[in-house]
DNA sequence: TTATATATACAGAAAAAACTGTACGAAGTG
DNA sequence: CACTTCGTACAGTTTTTTCTGTATATATAA
């Protein structure tokens, strides 16, 4: 085996490998080993590059492109006199982590905050309600106290990403040992 | 609507609101709504209860119950003189939250850094053999720089999975504001 | 042990998702 | 302007996943 078939080697490993672990990230194999070309490319790539790469359609590198940059691990860059739209990978791993895990964190967080005010509020009105029988007082209750809980881990949840948004995560574990 | 009614109601929401975001978890909807039934119901259930309460078969209790286990955020339980297995939540979110991405982030981290390790090995040994071109050194030594980055990634990444199964997390992120 | 109840393996049906090729609109070029 | 090139919307196809019903294995009680 020749030198450039190791080195191709030895990114197949490592992209086969990251591919795998993309579902994590909520990503198929194949976004997966689209971000795993774009990763060891030199500079940034053209659609239809990765569509040779891949041996895949330009419209699957389009969609699998969105979907990246949506991510944000992969953003779109311009470079003089080339028509075609350019992409590269963020290349700070420890950006595209925060990034995903709070855009996602945070979007779960307050769906779930919103429904479990506005459940909490219902269920007051329910304990408050005169006509309301003490054993369905109790199963209302019940539900409060679950919900407090449920809202006390979100806004831990808050505080979590809050860490990771300023960077504050990174004086309790630096990036490096 | 009477206050069961809207007992039922106020579940419902969260239910819902928890079940759209358990695709974080890399839980279908589906399963989310399991989770969520078994989470407001007083007790453990047995799978024909969630059977009748989802409308769905047994099995896909079976299975949507195998896979929760699996992720640690339920739990199979036991009570004298029943017959049938029960399950119930994880109660505590904190440790459901810790033990889901602690599991994801360790074995993505293990089988990346592995491959990594494995690539770095045999890209050191193209650069030590004397019939390789100074091009193919050159590109080598890229791919080497960038590897070696993202082991320092998965390096801190560990160290934060560490944070998390000690609980020393909570040292920095209180659990209470 | 037998009778009975319970959970899961498996095959097939239904639903969802991934992927492709075509077509069309937008953007750049001469 | 006309002409070319590029990216994506869309429809249709293939693949994968989800879900169900049946059949079988396992466990419990008498």
């Amino acid at each position: 085996m020749n030198a450039e078939e190791r080195i191709e080697k030895a990114r197949e490993r490592v992209i086969e490998a990251l591919s795998k672990n993309m579902d994590l990230y909520g990503v198929t194999p194949s976004i997966g080993r689209l971000y795993g070309i774009l990763y060891f490319n030199d500079g940034p790539m053209t659609l239809e590059e990765m569509s040779d790469a891949l041996g895949m359609s330009k419209t699957s590198m389009s969609t699998g492109v969105k979907t990246l940059t949506d991510l944000k691990m992969v953003e779109k860059t311009w470079k003089k006199g080339v028509r075609k739209d350019l992409y590269r990978v963020e290349e700070d791993w420890y950006e595209t982590f925060s990034e995903f895990f709070c855009i996602k964190w945070r979007k779960g967080s307050d769906m779930n905050l919103a429904a479990i005010e506005r459940s909490l509020t219902e269920l007051q009105a329910v304990i408050a309600d005169e006509e309301s029988s003490e054993e369905v007082k109790a199963v209302a209750q019940k539900d409060i106290e679950r919900l407090q809980q449920a809202q006390e881990y979100y806004h831990w949840l808050n505080r979590l990403v809050d860490a990771f948004e300023t960077g504050e995560i990174f004086n309790h574990i630096p990036r490096k040992e």
